[in-house]
DNA sequence: GTTAGCAGTCAATGGGTGAGAGTGCTAAAA
DNA sequence: TTTTAGCACTCTCACCCATTGACTGCTAAC
């Protein structure tokens, strides 16, 4: 903070940052002198930490004992790895091939997108993934269709531009003979074709003017199905590999297990936690003030399609966790998920791979 | 086991198997004396529990310890209160009321079932809960039909006695006319209408005695739109209040605590789990060798419409769990659903109460 | 500014001890 | 023969204490 560490005090910092990375210890200064600063001795690696203590960036858990990173710390350390490199390096040709490889094989539909991204982001990084598909309301009404069945029934079709939307078995009260069917299809589609989702929240029936005659029922009812559709269609969040933390010491105690899980699971919790950063693009959030999580840190990519943010993936672990691997595997599946998204990479769109 | 256990025997082994449910500490001879059998002395209770060791009811954890009840007591101890009562008769009139009323209170949409029984089941228990609803594939195709829509693509509308199936859109390759389309219609009546759904699994196309011409393309969509149905639609698995058993203190270990977690989240191995006790009407399993899950109890309710089973609803909690009442909550959820599915009781499907 | 050496601090470990809980056994009473 | 009171025995658990080992901070020399 404040003014610009000494590229010692940097590099000091970062190899506690590593080490407490991969062994969960405090560290003391003879384990940072030894395997990253020979050329100095560790009486001279302990004056720099008291002053990187007084700074705020470390602190001792006991007197007698190594030092821990504080977030302040971390912070560093995810800057130093993120603007040294494309966080994409960490990883190996070999990690990075089989990660693609893997999604690909998974992705037979569109749909499964979120789930198989989830589930290679967590294989990948040991760490509870989770990945939100933003569900667009922008979507346009194409065609309203009114088709009879056998009896008095008959099913309200809604096709959109983005596909199906839904459709609904409905009882027709009077005797359904074929010119009513048709005229309610005409009207119905004169009424909803073209229109967007978004516009039928504040929508007036009383407005329109076209003929409503007897058709009022038909007509409510179709509004009503896409009322519910509106109303109950939001982000979807899905979670991989929650029972994963419970595999680092941090969570070791059944009650912060619990804690845990019971803000992972709770579909609302999440979804409020991951709209909190907004839409950057890879965000690194440390700490309960953070992002809500009682000693996590959480990372999350945003995937675009053009400027708009389309869903996001993302890790949540330890505040210890390997950043830099985390961070290859998140900029690796969110260049490849845009990709699918956008349409670039239509691999999976016919059913198989192409390559 | 073997023979007859004297009255005083039994007397003993249910009070502490009653203590040991409640405590969940080793039970010595004094409790049992004390709250229990205040006519004889501690030392007649005791060589009564080592006579009920020697039978293989009960152990000691060590020698200075008090008793705990193996299965052969929990078995014991859950046919005494099943035979000695109708369990629903271990909640108090009150309790009923208040889960009646919740439950209906829930229940907007009868597809909502299985989620609302967990949910109070678990509530009303402090245990986990599940529900399970077999996906019957006793399914009558009764109209499939072909809708155009604007440009080339089209929709399957596939109607049967238990609702709307399924949809999708397709890409009709050849030019559409209205007259194939109506061919088409009524070809693919002829060939599904009527159908059950289990029939189809083996069903060959070849073996049909209409004229196919041009239209084995639509044929051949339209089966593998059923096909995926079936196969995509196995028995919905939902389970509630996962995180309740970290509560007991058999499970305050994180390492017990995952492996039982890994367990519930796994929908396949909860159905595995499920399936096991084939269709009893009231099932309670006690232990790894008889449920498949480390020392834990599973107490399963099947709900039925006439004979056929078509769901089940219970709960698994440790294996000293409080057997009465979770009897008594399981009996009255399944009369209620059964009533609800049956439709001797259909305060829900018009939308509201009716008392 | 850097280093070696040393004293000081603290957590963790392990052995030892005593209290408490509960049993089994035995001999006497019912 | 069954029940009971009394007592010795066993085992766990909690606590204390001393020892160990891991670090640090300080100081004086380089």
């Amino acid at each position: 903070m404040s003014k610009e560490l000494s590229e010692r005090k940097k590099r000091i910092l970062h190899a506690l940052v590593d080490l407490y990375i991969s062994t969960g210890q405090p560290v003391s200064s003879s384990d940072i002198q030894s395997k990253y600063l020979p050329e100095v001795s560790s009486a001279t690696v302990r004056s720099e930490l008291s002053a990187l203590e007084a700074l705020g960036y470390i602190e001792q858990p006991h007197t007698s004992a190594g030092r821990v990173p504080l977030k302040a710390a971390y912070k560093f350390y995810v800057d130093s790895i993120s603007s040294s490199q494309t966080g994409e390096a960490s990883l190996t040709d070999r990690e990075t091939e089989i990660i693609r490889d893997r999604f690909f094989k998974r992705l037979e539909r569109i749909e499964d997108m979120s789930k198989a991204a989830a589930k290679i982001i967590s294989d990948a990084t040991n760490y509870t993934s989770f990945c939100v598909e933003k569900s667009s309301m922008d979507i346009e009404i194409e065609e309203v269709k009114l088709v009879p069945l056998k009896g008095r029934k008959a099913v309200v079709l809604i096709v959109t531009d983005k596909g199906m939307l839904a459709n609904k078995a409905i009882d027709l009260s009077d005797d359904v003979k074929g010119e009513y069917v048709d005229a309610a299809s005409t009207l119905l589609n004169k009424v909803f074709a073209g229109r967007n989702l978004l516009e039928l929240e504040n929508f007036d029936l009383s407005e329109i003017d076209v003929e409503i005659k007897g058709f009022k029922d038909i007509l409510d009812e179709v509004l009503q199905i896409l009322r519910i559709y509106v109303s109950s269609h939001t982000d979807t969040v899905v979670v991989e590999g929650a029972l994963k933390m419970l595999d680092y010491p941090e969570y070791s105690s059944v009650e912060d297990a619990k804690s845990f899980l019971s803000v992972i699971e709770d579909r609302d919790s999440m979804a409020q936690i991951l709209s909190d950063d907004g839409s950057i693009e890879l965000s690194v959030r440390i700490g309960k003030e953070d992002n809500g999580v009682d000693r996590c840190a959480i990372v999350t990519a945003a995937y675009k399609v053009g400027d708009e943010v389309v869903g996001k993936a993302g890790v949540i672990g330890p505040e210890r966790m390997d950043y830099k691997k985390v961070i290859g595997v998140l900029e690796l599946m969110k260049k490849t998920m845009s990709a699918v998204v956008d349409g670039t990479d239509r691999r999976i769109t016919d059913g198989h791979k192409e390559d």
